[in-house]
DNA sequence: GTAACCAGTATCACAGAGTATACCAGCAAC
DNA sequence: GTTGCTGGTATACTCTGTGATACTGGTTAC
C-alpha cells in the first residue's frame, strides 16, 4: 500500500533516516518515531537547557551575562545545568586566570544541532502571542 | 547597522513576527526570543505532552491505543494529561455512550500547530541514533 | 463463569528539578 | 573604604511531575 517511492537516489544518511520514520516497507514507523521523540525530550528537557543553549548561541559567554538574558532563572540553576552541559559536551568551559579571573562559555558543534528545535519553538511562541492579541 | 531590509511586501503575519524577532530597527530582539522560547516550554514542557500530541496526530483515538503507543507511560499520568489537554483545548473528547462505551480523543487545529517542532525533534531524534551507530 | 478489554480512578510515595536567600573572595572604580 | 561586579557556592526547602500498584464497573467473547 501507499504510494511508491525509490530510495537508490538517496544519501546513505537520508535513506536511513527515511528507513526509521517510515520502514524498509514505506509504513509510518511509530515505534521509532516515538523513541526518537523521547531521546529528544530526554537531552533538551526541563525549564532551563534550551533558553541557556540559546542565550549562549546569541552569544553570551559570561556567566552573569547568561544570567540577565534568561528571565527567572537563579544562579543556582544556571550554575548547576552549565556544568551538567559542559559534562554533556554541549558547551566548553575557558578560564583564562586574569586577574582578574575571566571564564567564558560557548555552545560546540553538537549544540548546534538544536538550531531547528530553538527555531521553530521561538517561531510558535511568537505566533501564539500575536494570536492571542489579535484574539482580544 | 547589518544588511538593509525592506518589510514594505510582507504579509502583516510576517511583518509581525519579523519585528519581534529583529526589532523594528533590524537587532535582534533577544528578549521577545526568550519570552518566545519560554512560552513555549511552558505550553508543550515536561516528560509526556509532546509523546501523547504526537501519538493522537497519528491517529490513535483510544485511551489504550494511546498507553501502547508510548513507552513507560502510566494510566495515572496518561489521564492526567490528556485531561489537562482537553482543559487548554489541544485535543477534544467525544463519548458515544454505546454500549459498550466508547470515548475517542482527537486532535485540535490548535494541536497541530506544535507539528513543526515535533517533526524537528524526532528528526533530531532519528539523527543522533544515527550519529552514535557511526560512532561505535 | 472465566478471561480479557475498555477507560479510567485511587492511593500512596518520592525524586529531583527548581526556588529562595545569603554569602564568598577577588578585583575595579571612585 | 564603599560600592559594584564577577563567578559562582551553600544551605534549606518546596512542590510537582512522575511513578507504582491495585482496583473499578461495564462489556464482550468463548
Amino acid at each position: 500500500m501507499g504510494t511508491e517511492y525509490t530510495t537508490d537516489n538517496m544519501t546513505p544518511e537520508i535513506k536511513a533516516m527515511h528507513e526509521v520514520i517510515y520502514g524498509i516497507d514505506g509504513q509510518r514507523n511509530q515505534a521509532r518515531e516515538i523513541q526518537a521523540l523521547q531521546d529528544t525530550i530526554y537531552v533538551i528537557g526541563g525549564k532551563w537547557k534550551l533558553p541557556i543553549i540559546n542565550s549562549i548561541c546569541n552569544g553570551n559567554k559570561r556567566f552573569r551575562e547568561i544570567e540577565r538574558s534568561i528571565p527567572g532563572i537563579t544562579t543556582r540553576m544556571l550554575s548547576r545545568e552549565l556544568r551538567d552541559m559542559e559534562l554533556n559536551k554541549l558547551i566548553t568551559r575557558t578560564v583564562s586566570p586574569g586577574p582578574p579571573v575571566l571564564v567564558e562559555y560557548e555552545s560546540t558543534s553538537y549544540c548546534k544541532t538544536f538550531g531547528h528545535i530553538i527555531f521553530e519553538m521561538i517561531k510558535w511562541g511568537i505566533d501564539h502571542r500575536e494570536k492571542l492579541k489579535r484574539e482580544q
